[in-house]
RNA sequence: GGCCCCAUCGUAUAGCGGCCUAGUACGCUGCCCUCUCACGGCGGUAACACCGGUUCGAAUCCGGUUGGGGUCACCA
């Protein structure tokens, strides 16, 4: 016999993200944030912003910040919780505990909840004992303990925990992104939701703050699926004591993988969200990526703006496979977004990646080279942190500047070096059609230089590197003085 | 082990019974462009896990097998 039971419909969306302060935010967490939220968007409802800290030992405020750090970054705001507010207040659950005893007493009255004496022992003991698989889990033995049997217990003292009596049926539920899932009578037993301190688990506040906040929808990571028919019996029980109304439907969201087969670990640094933006992902190229994650778009088109997201965005298409994290594939994306940028908003989100060469604010002569630099980087860069190595050069003194090693050219170049600098010496007009001219004149038609073989000894002069930004370009921006400087500083060298 | 979930190119995905000799993107790769590197353009590589059904017809539906993952805490 299956069990029914109302679900939620028709009424406007409330959806949740609810984390647990601990540690640094991780892609999952936030991938998990980004559906919920882009589903709020979506279909006009609301996201509320809770914070499960009833874990002291782990918890932290600093992860706290992490996280309102990381959701600002990526633009994910809530309409109701911790820091904006609300009719449910308070948002974190330390400062829940009165709500929570006074619902565990009332399922107390009902008999919903019974206390359980049993340790972990005993329980795998008894299990042996009959036949049963020692990790089976707890087998509903303590369901009708007499008085007498409790005061015993309490007379070695033991204090109970509070176990919630499950209904002994089969229950399904149709997931939003896997269907209907059905778990049989007896796969799920009577579990602790209340310790003997009298602190309840996250297994109980989880499910009775999603019904007193009046959650919709829950969208959450697979890793939950196995206890969701857990928390449905929870839910019965609260509806029946008229706490909650309904069932909130439940959509679990595929795995986010690391390389093997198991999820992205805490320990992985691609795991890590502010590890990404340190190395230069942009905000939009790190959300399209995310997005990627179980979901897309069109069938022909994988880079999308958050709004184009937004306007789509159905946990229904969903995919239930779990997701590999590529890096490979996120940075490519991420790269589409920085040539996205305009001009200026390339160049702001620039000068933080290059505080080792331009102050903060730039000051005016370093906003000038970053105003003519910019787009001739802005189609060269996957990451914003590749900026340094590109620019460096234009921001360091001429006789600083270090050659490497693969871009040293052997002692046959100085003939070009010579004839570039007799060529530039006597050029006025400093312009990059000029540049281009006379230096084309000289080494390539002159001398009968392929061009690189002619070009490459000007690009370590000029940048000290292999790979620049275009050479003419960057002797414009570097000025007659300071790329002669550097022509002869490197023709000393060889 | 019980229970649950998952299964299309190396990766992410499109596909929701005929449009599929399976599309797109990343990756890898050939060519073009070219002062390097990129960007861009044109190609190439490579997949429906397996076995049975249902059907005129299956990547798509059903069952099984195999493989992978998760979960069985007085963590969240």
């Amino acid at each position: 016999m299956s069990a029914t039971f109302t679900t939620a419909s028709g009424a406007d969306v409330r959806v949740r993200f609810c984390p647990s302060p601990t540690g640094t935010p991780h892609v999952g967490l936030i991938r998990t944030a980004l559906f919920n939220w882009a589903y709020a968007k979506h279909t006009g409802g609301k996201l509320i912003f809770r914070i499960e800290d009833t874990d002291a030992a782990r918890d932290s405020e600093e992860s706290y910040e992490q996280l309102l750090d990381g959701l600002d970054w990526l633009g994910i705001t809530w309409d109701e919780g911790e820091g904006v507010g609300g009719p449910n207040a308070p948002y974190r659950q330390s400062q829940r505990h009165d709500i929570y005893v006074g619902i565990i007493e009332r399922l107390k009255q009902t008999g919903l909840l019974y206390e359980s004496f049993a340790t972990g022992e005993e329980i795998e003991a008894r299990n042996l004992a009959n036949g049963r698989d020692p990790k089976q889990g707890y087998d509903n033995f303590e369901r009708e303990l007499s008085d007498e049997q409790k005061a015993a217990y309490r007379a070695e003292g033991r204090e109970p925990a509070l176990r919630l009596r499950v209904p002994d049926t089969e229950l399904s539920f149709d997931d939003l992104v896997r269907g209907e899932i059905t778990f049989p009578a007896g796969s799920f037993t009577d579990f602790v939701v209340v310790r003997p301190n009298g602190i309840p688990l996250y297994t109980f506040v989880n499910p009775v703050d999603d019904a007193l906040m009046g959650i919709t929808h829950v969208l959450r990571g697979e890793d939950l699926l196995s206890s969701t028919p857990r928390q449905i019996a929870l839910y019965h029980a609260l509806i029946e004591i008229g706490v909650a109304d309904v069932i909130p439907r439940f959509g679990h969201l595929p795995y986010v993988m690391g390389d093997g087969n198991k999820k992205l670990s805490k320990r992985d640094p691609s795991a890590n969200l502010f590890h990404h933006r340190d190395r230069g992902f942009i905000r939009e190229g790190l959300v399209n990526y995310l997005a990627l994650l179980g979901w897309s778009l069109t069938h022909d088109r994988d880079v999308f703006s958050i709004d184009e997201m937004v306007a789509a965005f159905d946990v229904a298409d969903v995919n239930p496979n779990p997701a590999r994290f590529d890096l490979k594939k996120a940075e490519s994306i991420n790269g589409d977004h920085i040539r996205l940028l305009d001009p200026e908003d390339f160049e702001a989100r620039l000068i933080p990646y290059l505080s080792e060469y331009v102050s903060t604010p730039p000051t005016p002569a370093q906003k000038a080279i970053l105003r003519e630099a910019g787009p001739l980087v802005q189609e060269r860069m996957q990451l914003l942190g590749d900026a340094p190595s590109l620019l460096g050069f234009l921001f360091t003194p001429d006789d600083e500047i270090t050659f490497d090693d693969d871009a040293l050219p052997g002692a046959d170049a100085a003939i070009v070096l010579d004839a570039a600098i007799a060529t530039l010496g006597q050029l006025n007009a400093w312009s990059h059609d000029e540049l281009e001219r006379v230096l084309r004149e000289s080494l390539v038609d002159g001398a009968g230089l392929k061009p690189r073989v002619a070009f490459g000894p000007l690009r370590t002069a000029i940048s000290g590197k292999r790979i620049s930004p275009p050479l003419f370009e960057s002797m414009v921006i570097l000025g007659k003085e300071s790329t002669l400087a550097r022509l002869e500083r490197l023709r000393k060298i060889l």
